[in-house]
DNA sequence: CGTAGTCGATTACGTGTGTAAACGATGGAG
DNA sequence: CTCCATCGTTTACACACGTAATCGACTACG
């Protein structure tokens, strides 16, 4: 019966870069993963802990114990968030077709000349 | 003294659905609003009064009066707005290059044959 | 004139998010 | 054994968002 789908809850900004310390490296403990990043976000261990709870209940990160602690790793594969992510932006703003993107940073010089050139590498291949 | 630069507040979703309206046509009234967006979101006039108000707050849009009521228009361009949206993803997902956002549509095969197309011509256009 | 409809403005209320303090268990130092 | 540091869990709280009901002013119809 197909146990529901159970499709995947959105992870939201500060919570992104707790998982951005996991995709790095994992397992973590919240202690690892607050030196990682508590610095640049200026979090407190706490802060760590519930977001790291919070990605648990969203099902986002698996946990192990280990000892008296848990280990902490990514459930979902950093490429599927950036899929997904990206999929929703084209479909908001450019109606689901990535050409206008791909237009509108060009247009707005969001593409610096190494950009282009790799993007053309990649439409060859793309062709071949 | 450049009275602070009033960095935009940023527009939610449905907001943004509002905008929408606006900017296909405008200036329009909460009524005419509504009756473009009311239908495919179900939401009550209320509703879209409520969201007019707080894109009035967040300088999104302007207000005109007309006799008792009010005419509303944007303030901000849908250029602007998907800017600054499409940077933000470029940012938070690949570290601000927009080659790799482009590696991942094709990858994922969200790339069309007309988009690639359209995307060649485009570089074409941007080396010429 | 009263009154019903219509406007924008005010208030409401549940949920998500950012940020963290408080709490209770527990294991290691002395 | 006792006490402190450290875990994860629970609770907190302000603000944003989605969604809307209610309110006070005004106007147009009867």
């Amino acid at each position: 019966m197909a146990a529901k789908p159970d499709q995947p809850e959105r992870i939201s900004e500060a919570e992104q870069a707790v998982m951005e310390a996991l995709w790095q490296r994992s397992p973590l403990t919240a202690q690892e993963v607050c030196e990682t990043v508590c610095g640049e976000r200026g979090w407190s261990l706490n802060t760590v802990k519930t977001l790291l709870s919070r990605l648990v209940a969203k099902q986002a990160v698996a946990t192990e114990p280990d000892g008296k602690r848990f280990l902490y790793s990514p459930r979902i594969a950093r490429s599927d968030y950036v899929g997904t992510e990206s999929r929703r932006l084209v479909d908001r703003l450019f109606g689901g077709r990535a050409a206008p993107l791909f237009a509108h940073l060009a247009k707005s010089e969001a593409l610096t000349p190494d950009d282009i050139a790799e993007i053309e590498a990649l439409l060859k291949e793309l062709k071949s």
